[in-house]
Order: structure tokens, then sequence, then C-alpha cells
RNA sequence: GCGCGAUUGGCGCAGCGGUAGCGCGCUUCCCUGACACGGAAGAGGUCACUGGUUCGAUCCCAGUAUCGCGCACCA
């Protein structure tokens, strides 16, 4: 361990500019780049391969990011210094709503497929804010040159972003990315889905389907959200069709009235006897059952309600499941149009004339808002409401990203199986939940809730123009009508293609909407049916099979909680599906953050402090140490006025420096031996420090980790450094080189235990004595010394009561004592004897003296007089 | 409604069958030859509540309450 040359040890180590070196220095090493020759040699074992998260790319990364990344971040750098080859890649979701919406308003611009390509397009202007811009003002362009300008924007958005992960110090390997807009994303995107079309996984279908209205577009069950709206309970008297009585319901959505096909009640319940009895809709006129149904609770409302098409989910079941007396369906008797406006005429339900000119008149056209105005105050008018209810709050169901409660409409969608409707696939999603490995374990159930819960298959068609194109087009009849049942899809090789400006196979352009032709298929793929392949994106999927065969299924998936619904169930699902497996076996769950005191973030003061404002501040060593310290799962507090935790991160990394390079002052002469009892004994507790920090690590616990190094840590430079400094500086000890090399052994592990977390101070002090990375320096190894590790507890406790009596006297630790006395119990007197002369030392003791009793104490100390007291 | 977490000193957290731990903050002291972005010592808790199991419970079991979350229901 001669000394030889590295970089200088400054005067005054500090954190300060430790980012941006180390950032260029792994950049220029290529220190965490994913080793493809080492990799072939070692096969899949040898590899720890990570399914990053890619970040919204338009977006803002915000304190919640820095902090499950780091979590991830974490874990990579330990199995790298462990010697695996880390396939650690980072993708970008420029795909999606956000990305569109920011695109519209920054160039003026929306997309419309109908339109053809230009190459040589000029946007109407650029930098337009993000506040919203009416879709009159901007200019319509084709898809491709819509996609194009999302990648412009885009890449400026993930230049920033790779700037701050850099800065917090990800060990990714920059030269691993993908971009969920790229074409190599679409071609994976539309081959899977291929893929899925040929297993008969893919389906299309005309049903009822949750719909938003400004959206425009179908959504799928996982991107549903209650919210809370007002709401009040109408009740509507509906007349028996033979004029002998009526029923009474109660409804929340009046304006519906018009799309009633039926009145259910519970088969067991008050109103049982008129099952089978038909009723009129009160001024619409359509006659309609009255029918049995389990799901009619009998307790509720007036024990009879209302089945319209549509106002909830169980409509869409009733609508489905009941059957009239004459064993027809019920009818479909759409009234809201996709625009979430009521249609020109009424339903052809409606049977009476006046009512059909009423609706024309004061229905058409309105939205469900002045709709149900309209109708609530005609039916007042003519007496066939006879009560309206307090408002009350009650959830309905949103678009998670929208702004009206969804409508059910019936339209012609492509459908993905989800295990929904088939038990078996079902089964297999969930044993492929319990072969995972989550942390922790408890997130599985949200999975387990979410799969037995679904109700329907994934819808993965949207009828939005950004994305990646649904890769098919219909036939034409010669009447020149759409056959849904002729789908024409392109060769795979063909890919990526889109439909609206690509011709199928034995077609030309000319026949595109032509009788006997073609015609696209306009809508584009669920961005989570493209997210959902990410182990398949990064891993080379059907691109570089080697590559994929070294990566999957891949040891870990990091995610958000919020997210289990999502992008987890449908990674596992594309996963079950195209290789029957799992694609990871880890699932590591960060939790939120929270504000102290619940409190709102500052954000609607205008302070809001950002991710780079906190590492600019702080330093990225003293974040990291704040995201370390939390374990998976749990939610973290964080206030950004006073992060109490990053400070204390801070200060950990500051003394790592401080406490190195004191150690490094020491000079370990050749051939240095463990001689002294103190020093094995600090080895010896140092190994189990090894040994349990190594185990939380593998366990995805590096907030154990950390706390067991770090307590570690601080009883090394408190006590164990103090004790052996004075004969550490003493050349004539025969004891020098003992406590210089077992000072420097200590450093080098700690060090590396650290080096996870406080990634940068321990990467500069590595620097100063040793050659290469830290983060590729060999994990430690317990040293195996065979010491006493009550030694070093006995001695500690012994400086602590030295200390306590010269706290007490109100004097300075350096005051000299001319004797002092401990008593301690037989067992730990032989090892205060053996670290004598060490607490002679540190307490500047003349003469000092043990002696055997029940319990530890200082039975005696005399301080020396105070010169010039 | 069903389920999952959480509840430990002022704050943030660990512990999880055998005299309550850590850090911050607080009090007092110390510019000691790595560190004042520091060091030393100290005060501070009937481990949410009620029962049960046990020789013994913060820890196990049952229930209650509060907070957070997931799923479902939403006539």
């Amino acid at each position: 361990m001669a000394a030889s040359a590295h970089s200088q040890i400054p005067d005054k180590p500090v954190l300060e500019g430790l980012e941006a070196k180390w950032g260029e220095a792994w950049s220029e090493q290529g220190t965490y780049l994913f080793d493809r020759i080492r990799a072939a040699q070692s096969g899949r074992d040898g590899v720890y391969s990570i399914d990053t998260p890619p970040p919204t790319a338009s977006g803002s990364l915000h304190i919640g990011h820095v902090f499950s990344y780091t979590h991830t971040d974490v874990k990579a750098r330990f199995e790298r210094m462990r010697g695996k080859n880390v396939f650690y890649p980072m993708g970008w979701d420029d795909n999606g709503l956000p990305t569109e919406r920011r695109v519209q308003n920054y160039y003026g611009v929306r997309c419309d497929p109908s339109l053809p390509y230009q190459a040589d397009f000029t946007p109407p202007f650029e930098g337009g804010d993000n506040k919203s811009s009416r879709a009159a003002d901007q200019q319509p362009i084709s898809r491709r040159n819509f996609i194009e300008l999302c990648e412009r924007l885009t890449i400026e958005d993930e230049k920033q972003f790779e700037a701050l992960f850099r800065q917090l110090g990800l060990s990714v390997d920059w030269t691993q990315t993908y971009r969920t807009i790229s074409d190599d994303t679409i071609h994976q995107s539309q081959l899977a889905f291929l893929r899925n079309l040929e297993r008969g996984e893919a389906y299309q279908s005309l049903a009822p389907t949750l719909w938003d209205v400004d959206f425009r577009s179908a959504i799928a069950q996982a991107e549903l959200e209650d919210r809370d709206q007002q709401a009040a309970y109408h009740t509507i008297d509906f007349p028996f069709a033979d004029g002998s009585g009526s029923i009474t319901i109660e409804t929340t959505r009046p304006e519906l009235l018009p799309a009633c096909v039926a009145i259910v009640t519970h088969p067991e319940g008050p109103h049982k006897h008129l099952i089978g009895t038909k009723v009129r809709t009160p001024f619409f006129g359509a006659e309609i059952e009255i029918h049995g149904h389990h799901l009619a609770q009998p307790d509720k409302g007036t024990g009879a309600a209302m089945v319209c098409t549509f106002g909830d989910v169980t409509d869409i079941i009733w609508w489905r499941e009941l059957r009239s007396t004459e064993g027809g369906d019920l009818p479909n008797m759409t009234t809201i149009g996709l625009d979430g406006r009521f249609l020109p005429t009424a339903p052809s339900i409606v049977s009476d004339q006046a009512a059909v000119d009423w609706y024309a008149a004061e229905l058409a056209g309105k939205t469900v808002f002045s709709a149900r105005k309209a109708i609530v105050e005609k039916l007042q008018e003519t007496g066939d409401m006879t009560a309206v209810g307090k408002p009350f709050n009650h959830a309905v169901k949103f678009f998670e990203k929208g702004d009206r409660p969804l409508e059910i409409v019936s339209t012609r969608q492509w459908y993905i199986r989800n295990g929904a409707r088939d038990a078996k696939l079902r089964d297999e999603l969930l044993a492929h939940g319990s072969e995972l490995a989550w942390h922790p374990d408890f997130m599985r159930v949200r999975y387990e809730n979410w799969v037995g819960g679904l109700t329907g298959d994934w819808l993965v068609s949207r009828q939005r123009f950004f994305g990646v194109p649904i890769p098919l087009w219909y036939a034409l009849d010669e009447n020149g009508e759409r056959d849904y049942d002729r789908v024409l899809t392109p060769d795979h090789a063909s890919l990526p293609i889109d439909p609206t400006t690509d011709v199928p196979a034995g077609y030309t352009e000319e026949q595109r909407g032509a009788a006997g032709g073609f015609v696209a298929e306009a809508d584009i793929l669920d961005t989570w049916a493209t997210s959902s392949l990410t182990p398949q994106l990064a891993g080379g999927w059907q691109r570089d099979e080697e590559l994929w065969e070294l990566t999957a299924p891949f040891d870990l998936r990091p995610q958000g909680q919020d997210i289990i619904r999502t992008w987890l169930f449908s990674t596992m699902l594309r996963s079950t599906l195209e290789d029957g497996r799992t694609p990871w076996r880890n699932a590591a769950i960060s939790g939120f953050i929270v504000d102290p005191d619940r409190k709102k973030m500052s954000k609607s003061k205008g302070n809001v402090v950002t991710p780079a404002d906190i590492l600019e501040t702080h330093g990225s060593d003293a974040v990291r140490y704040w995201a370390a310290s939390s374990r998976l799962g749990m939610d973290a507090a964080f206030d950004p006025q006073n992060p109490t935790q990053v400070k204390i991160g801070r200060r950990l990394a500051i003394k790592v420096l401080n406490a190195a390079k004191f150690v490094l002052s020491f000079p370990v002469p050749e051939g240095a031996q463990v001689t002294h009892a103190l020093d094995a004994s600090m080895l010896t507790a140092l190994d189990a420090v090894i040994v349990e920090a190594t185990r939380a690590f593998e366990n995805y616990d590096q907030a154990k980790a950390l706390e067991v190094t770090e307590a570690f840590f601080w009883t090394f430079c408190d006590d164990y450094l103090e004790l052996v400094k004075e004969r550490a500086y003493n050349q004539n000890d025969v004891g020098q080189a003992s406590a210089a090399l077992a000072l420097r052994l200590a450093l080098s592990t700690l060090l590396r235990l650290l080096a996870p977390i406080i990634s940068f101070a321990t990467e500069e002090v590595w620097s100063w004595f040793e050659e290469g990375s830290v983060h590729t320096a060999a994990w430690p190894e317990p040293l195996g010394i065979d010491g006493d590790t009550a030694v070093l507890s006995a001695a500690s406790e012994a400086l602590i009561g030295i200390r306590r009596a010269k706290t007490e006297a109100k004097a300075s630790q350096k005051t000299p004592v001319s004797r002092a006395a401990i008593a301690a119990p037989a067992t730990k007197l032989d090892a205060l004897r053996a670290a004598a002369d060490d607490l002679r030392a540190v307490g500047r003791i003349d003469e000092l003296e043990f002696t055997e009793a029940e319990a530890f104490a200082v039975t005696a100390i005399e301080l020396a007089p105070v010169e010039g007291a």
C-alpha cells in the first residue's frame, strides 16, 4: 500500500464541484457502460438488468423523481461493485397526451392524419406558452409532420432531464437510451401488436365504451379515476301501460330519460310482483318493461331504477343481460354524441310525436348539463317529476387527465385480452404476480386487487392522432363500405408503418377510400400499449436478440405505486402473452413524497423548489442520502424549506472527506500488520457491518445498509480514530504500523460500503489513494481478522466516562489528567487493559488504574490545574 | 363496503417476545495538532387505545380509533 501518484488531497476538502468533476470523469472513462463483450462471455447470470422508468419528457422533474431514481441507482451501484455487468438504460416517454398538448401550444399546430406530409414544413411560430390555445388558431398538419415536431421539442426536454440525472449521479449507461416516439419504438410496438393479433389476443369489438367527450377518445379502465361530483335524486313516476298504476324511480341522470330502455328491480325485492309489467317513460312515451336483476338493490332509492343506454357501467351490464319477456335484447338508444352533446333527433324508442318535436327543438345539440336542466323543467311542468332531492356529492368516473365526467357510447374499438374474461389468463397473471419478488412485499396485493377486479379486456385504441398508429387497414367492399372482417395487415419487415400514408400490399394509393380498395385504421394505440414494452424496447427484443437473451427477463423493475395498475400490469400482461413469463425478477416500489403536516406543496405560493435547486444548494450526495434513508414503499417527508435529512447527508459526506484526509495522513509502513488488540477489535466489528450491509443491499433495503454503515462510521470517527490517533502519530510506537494499517483498511472498506449512496465524496476520496473508480472496485469482503469486539466497546465506554468528567468540570477535552481510576466488571478489565495506552494518550492521563467492580464507572479523576486560570 | 399500510420522546425514523434506540432539534460545555459545514456531555418516551395469549408484549392475536392509500359501489 505504498503511496503512488494520485490526485492531491486538498487542504480543505469541499463537496462543491465534485458533481461536475466526477460526472465528467465517469463519462470520459465509461465507468457505467454496459460491457457487451464481457456480458457475452459471462452470460445472463453475469448481468444485472434494470427496466428503468422512462420519465415523461415534456413534464417536469420533481423531488419524487430524485427520490425513486436514487433508490434504483443505489442498487445498480451495489450490483456493479459486486461484479455484475449492470444494464442500466434510460428511456424517454415522449409519447402521449402531455407531449401532444405541449407541441400544439409551442408550435401552434395540430395533427390531422388526413393531410399529406410536407417535407419542408415550418411551424407558424416557436416558443408558444403552455396556456391552452384554441384549436381554430392551430395550423393542421400531417401526422408525420406532427411527430417530427414532437421529436424536435422533446429532444430539448430530454437534454435537461439528462443533465439533472447526471448531476444527481445516476449511474445510467447513457449510450443505452430509447425514445417512445422513435421509429424503432413504433416498429417494436406495432410488431408486438401484430403478434397479439396473429395469436388472437387482439380483437376488435363494437361495444359500449367509456368515452371522454373533450379528449374525444375511448378510455381504458386503467385510466379511470373517481371524482366527487354534485348530484341530486330526481323522482320520476313511470305509469303502467294499461293505466292501472305507476312505479316510481329515482335517478341522478334525468336527462337520459329519452334513452331509458327498461326498469329494473331486484327479483326478490319489494317490486318483484311487477316484474314483466309494461310501463311508459313519462312524457317521451316509450313502452318499456320492468325486469328483475340481482344487481338492482332492493333497499336503494325506491327499489327500482331506470336502465338507460348508458348512464353508468351497471347500465351496460343490464343492457347486455336483460331480455324482454318475448326474449328480445334491449335496444341501444344512443342520445349523446361523441362530442358530448345530444344528437339532433330523438332516439327511435321515443314514440310520442310531441316529445320528438320537443327533443329536436329543446335538447338537440345541448350538453349533458343543459339538457338535464331542460328535461327537469319539462317534467316538473308535466308533473311526472314529483321531487328533486337536495344536492349531494357522489363519485363519478373521469378520465384521469380529463375535465368532464365520462359518457358511455357504443363504438368499435380494438382490445387486447387481459384476463378479465379468461380465467386461465387471469390465473396465469396472478401466478406471475406471485413469482415476482415485490419490494416491499405488500405491494403485491395492489396488483392482485387490480387483476381480480378487471371488468373488461384492455381497450387499446385511441381516437387520437399522435402516437403509435394501429398498423392495419380495412378492405372496402364494392359499395365503398368498410369491411371490418377483412383486416389488412402489413408485413413485419415493412414496419414501422403509418396506414394513413402507407399502402397495404397488393393495393395502390389510388385505391385508398375507393370502392373495392382500402381504408386506413386511423386510431393510434394507447400509450401504455407502448410503455408496456419497455423491457423489449431497452433490451433489443426482435432487434438484437443477443442483447435480449442477456437482459431478459430483467432483474429489476423500479416504479411508483401509483402505476401498478397501468405500467406494471400492462408490462406483465405483454410478457405473459408474448413469452409466458414474468418480465422481471424483482419489482421495487418507491413511496410518495409528502409535505410536512400534509400541507400543500408551496407550488401555489409560487416558490417551488426544483430538484435542481435542492441539488445545487445541498449537493448531490446529501440528496442521495436523504432518498436512500427511506425504505422502499414508504412515503417520505420532505420540507423544501428545511430538509433536515438532506443536511444530515451533507454532514456525513463532508465528514467522509475530512476523516479520510486525516486517515491518509498517517503513513503505512512496508509490511505493516494489525497487531494491536484495539485495531483488531475495530476491524472485527467492521466485518459484521460488511455482512449486515451486504445482506441489506441484497434485500433491496438500502436504508438498513446505510444505517448500519453510518452508525459504524461515526463510532469509527468519534471513538476509534480518537483513541488511536496519538499512537498513529507516534513513529516510535510499535503500534503505529498497526494503527495506520487498520485505519487505512477501515477507510477503504467504509468508502466502498458508502459508495452506492455517497457516490461523489467517496469517489473523490478514493482517488486520493487508489487507482480506478470506487464504483467499479470490488465490494468489500470481511477481512476475517480475529479480534475481540469487546476491546473497542469497553475502550469507547471508558473514553465517554473520561470525557464526561471533563465536561462536568467544564474543562476542555485536552485538559491533562494527573490520575484516573476506572472500575469495571472482571470481564471487561482485560479489554480495557488492552487499550490502556491509547486511553491514556487520548485522555492525556498521567496515571490510569483499573479496579474490579459490579458496574462500569470512572471512580476517580484528577484534572491537572489549568495554567493561567 | 372489502383490503393494504402507518400510529414509538418536539420533529423525522429504526427496533418487533426479556431492563426503550438513532438522527435532528433542545440544554450545557469545548476554537483539543482531519473537520466550527466542527467536537464533547446531557435532558427528554406509561412505544395510539381496549382486551387476549405468555412467566414476561412496543413487538404475537382480536377489536377500536385516527391518518394515508388501493379496489369496489356510485338508482
